[in-house]
DNA sequence: CGCGAATTTGATCGACATCAAGTACCGTGG
DNA sequence: CCACGGTACTTGATGTCGATCAAATTCGCG
């Protein structure tokens, strides 16, 4: 049960509709004058930060994509949340991070102290309780991916998945993922073979149109919205 | 696929010493004067809020334990905690409950209005940032499940249940559970029978002791952290 | 003591994992 | 522009862990 290939590849781009941000999340970051917000960019498979260190820094994606993971000491890894345009991340109370963060394809974040963060938040209580409602957004996710995790069939879960990044970055009715079959199945606890297949089959059914293993179309969203149930 | 027996039954009492809560918590419900508490007591398998309804109350275990779940269509369960003595629980960000939460046993909670303590949030930044601080530990904790649900294997699930029941109910080095075999298996994405056959096999190992399938005591620590990896 | 629920244990099944090719895709260099 | 190489992806064959089905057996409580 050894995790598949976590390698380094050449470069891809252009992933990412730059910052759609829902307005709960533009606000945090760009509000306050006082923060000061540096940019910055990572390639491919680099490491944004690890497990256990230090959270010096808060993060939102300006293009690109990343995810959040655990290891187990044999290598199996579980992938908590993909961040995408717009999305906060690197948020902690505590002083270290608890996930490794790794670009998944050329990433761009825009960065903020955290200290200057918390300072924000002593002297406003606005901050304070957005800083609580965006934990307490990733929770909400964290909740129904356990739902998922424990008590979902493979079949449900890549509808799961095929849902909520319809939701997150489709377009034009239609989206292209930044994320390999690998971490796709190591975000729904499956491998990747399962999720090769279960794609193929929801495919065949004429659930999805495929351009490319990455580029999918969904035709029929009552349908997997119905088959998750 | 579909679920067992959810039931009620007979009433139980006598379970988790009477607040021993660790003082993150203890400050929250105690702290403020203009907070009034209640107590009640909610009988075994009595639901306490249901999933979508408004968030009235945030409530702390004094006596007793809790689950708090989310169902499938079909019935198949995935409790996301278990909640115990000193415990706070049913705290959110928004206006309504996301998971279900029932009384395990007979248990006595303290509840405050959630309206009063947004309101002392408003006028104290430490409040605040105390609400943000324990949804993060509700995240850490959710973290540590999902890792556990997409990628432990059936024992690793078991040995660290046990060693997080041992953490937070052990009195004299032993510990009595208040769910069931089914309450542990919808925790852990497992079946009440595979549960049932691990910690069997747990104790033919030596690993731990039984008096009766609910009170335990484990014998090596060190065995079952090391196997939980 | 005796009933009903909870738990254990056994036999069998099946969904998904694992092992193993084969194919498509894409960036690079000739 | 095309051949090449490497990775990602798909598909097939087989294996296995945990689920399911089915009885016992034990445990609490009335």
């Amino acid at each position: 049960m050894l995790n598949q290939s976590h390698a380094a590849a050449p470069v891809r781009q252009y992933w990412g509709q730059s910052l759609p941000g829902d307005a709960a999340n533009s606000t945090l970051l760009s509000g306050h004058p006082e923060l000061i917000a540096t940019e910055f960019t990572y390639g491919r498979d680099e490491c944004i930060f690890g497990e256990g260190e230090p959270s010096e820094y808060v993060y939102q994606v300006v293009r690109g994509a990343v995810r959040s993971y655990r290891l187990l000491s044999d290598g199996r890894r579980q992938i908590g949340a993909f961040h995408l345009a717009g999305d906060i991340f690197g948020l902690e109370s505590e002083p270290s991070h608890r996930l490794t963060a790794e670009a998944i394809v050329e990433t761009t974040v825009r960065m903020v102290k955290r200290r200057s963060l918390e300072t924000a938040a002593k002297s406003d209580v606005a901050v304070a309780c957005k800083l609580w409602a965006m934990t307490a957004g990733e929770l909400r996710h964290a909740e129904d991916h356990m739902l998922l995790l424990g008590r979902k069939t493979a079949a449900q879960r890549v509808a799961s998945f095929l849902l909520e990044m319809d939701r997150r970055l489709a377009v034009t009715g239609q989206f292209n993922l930044p994320m390999t079959r690998c971490d796709i199945a190591d975000y729904l606890g499956l491998t990747l073979e399962t999720v090769s297949r279960t794609v193929s089959q929801f495919h065949d059914e004429g659930v999805l149109a495929l351009a490319g293993a990455r580029h999918i179309r969904l035709r029929d969203r009552s349908r997997l919205a119905e088959m998750d149930a």
